[in-house]
DNA sequence: TTCAGGCTTTGATCCACGTCAAGGGTTGGT
DNA sequence: ACCAACCCTTGACGTGGATCAAAGCCTGAA
């Protein structure tokens, strides 16, 4: 199973208010898991840099998936999980008729189609909000390797078990928090994945629409809005389009642990 | 490692109510997964008989917990998944000051103890709601059968790829549904997992206050309180306190289906 | 560079659900 | 079997966020 891991300069599509707002790393070479930079995200914690040539094998191929194209859809077979390694997408859910559900954003170092593994079909369309590259896991592959290299097992189950987490704040955010709270956590969240990918935690550009922000929180658009001009009243952010800047983390964190004060 | 299985019958805890409302099966031997009635959903699909037997040995012990007792509680060290065999629980996040919730209901044959893989540490409380008993499946000898034992590997991971699915109805519940809406799903959803476990699909005795269904549906009590009353003037159900009848199951799933009509 | 379509903001109004309150019912521990 | 503590129901009322509407602003494709 050669591996045919692209060795081109990774060209990321860094818009000017993208590069103002981030620490965008740029021309770096993309290799392969063991030398990604994106290595500790993608399959993190607790793999010596000997094993990790291991993992190598795993990844068959990478794909492109240009803004507004899905990766994959509710009914498609499943057969591999996706590393995002550049790039954003969106899950989303389909409630029937008319509502569906926006059940996570997907930043790079991050897995999508988890969703798949129960019924060997995805239940949620993963979508680009803007051109993205993933590393294809074909599953087969992934289960095999993990039966020979415990940490890699090991590694897997927590993954899982950390989306199932992830999960259950989303379920107390949507089921306890009034909606200036849920943009808050919404915005903090953000910046916590940015600053750990590098970039700067205080601003950042969104690449998703108020009404796809809304669609997670379970608000609608223009009370995501209204919380938006509601923070930049106070000074707690400054919000112009997509482009938001976080003014007081504390602050912020302090209207999603309690609705009183400041 | 031998397997210290309770060889006794099981005494189920059966009210009045209980043993009128449900098909109760009693006097059965419980003595190891592979003869156990509970396996195909402990343990669910694809497995020969000839190896259920290896899955013996992953069960060290069974555990009693009493009504209102926690099996775990958040910050607990994680050892163990637990397998639900007789009872009713609850897993409960805790929002910090005031605001937990609750993020699931856990039936016999379903597995508790997800959450804590990831940090080593449970996440939420997991809360008896009756007298119940567990099997109790430690998670190394889990993780070492699983090398060894392809099919429980894949099996794991389904049932956590299945707990992902189910978490995501729960945020489109929370996120997009209206009371009524809500209300009417959870009671189809017990409704489902009762009949899979051979008990009445529409008559049943919850485990739950008013109050817990809130915290789960992300409502308060009375508006839980509100929605079966509405539903037993419409006819879609009889409540007696915690007696259920579900009377019309296809106008209940057009309530979820569209608000409309009904 | 231009322009069209979609995104965002803001205001006015409405209503579903939360809140507060009171009374009755159920239950489980003794 | 009893009783206290908890649970449930129902009503009246308030409000947070949805809905409807309209105007301005980006953005990206040609």
């Amino acid at each position: 199973m050669p591996s045919n891991i692209k060795l081109e300069p990774v060209k990321q599509n860094a818009t000017a208010a993208e590069v103002a707002g981030n620490q965008i790393a740029c021309g770096r070479v993309r290799v392969a898991c063991s030398l990604c930079n994106l290595r500790e995200l993608c399959v993190p914690g607790g793999i010596s840099p000997a094993d990790l040539s291991r993992l190598d094998k795993l990844v068959s191929s990478r794909r492109k998936v240009k803004r507004g194209e899905s990766l994959f859809r509710v009914g498609d077979e499943f057969k591999s999980l996706y590393a995002v390694s550049v790039g954003f997408f969106k899950s989303r859910i389909s409630g029937g008729e008319c509502c569906d559900q926006i059940t996570g954003f997907q930043l790079p170092g991050e897995l999508l189609g988890l969703d798949g593994l129960a019924t060997e079909h995805h239940t949620v369309d993963a979508i680009a909000l803007q051109d993205s590259e993933v590393c294809v896991l074909p599953y087969a592959e992934l289960e095999r390797i993990a039966r020979d290299f415990q940490p890699l097992q090991h590694q897997l189950h927590r993954v899982m078990s950390r989306e199932i987490v992830r999960e259950h704040g989303v379920m107390l955010l949507l089921g306890s928090m009034r909606a200036e709270e849920r943009v808050a956590a919404f915005l903090l969240n953000l910046s916590e994945r940015y600053k750990s990918l590098g970039y700067s935690p205080t601003e950042f550009v969104l690449r998703m629409t108020r009404e796809e922000i809304g669609s997670y929180l379970g608000l609608k658009l223009e009370t995501v809005s209204r919380a938006f001009s509601h923070f930049s009243e106070k000074g707690l952010i400054t919000a112009q389009g997509k482009h938001i800047q976080l003014k007081n983390l504390a602050c912020l964190r302090k209207v999603v642990d309690d609705a009183t004060s400041c």
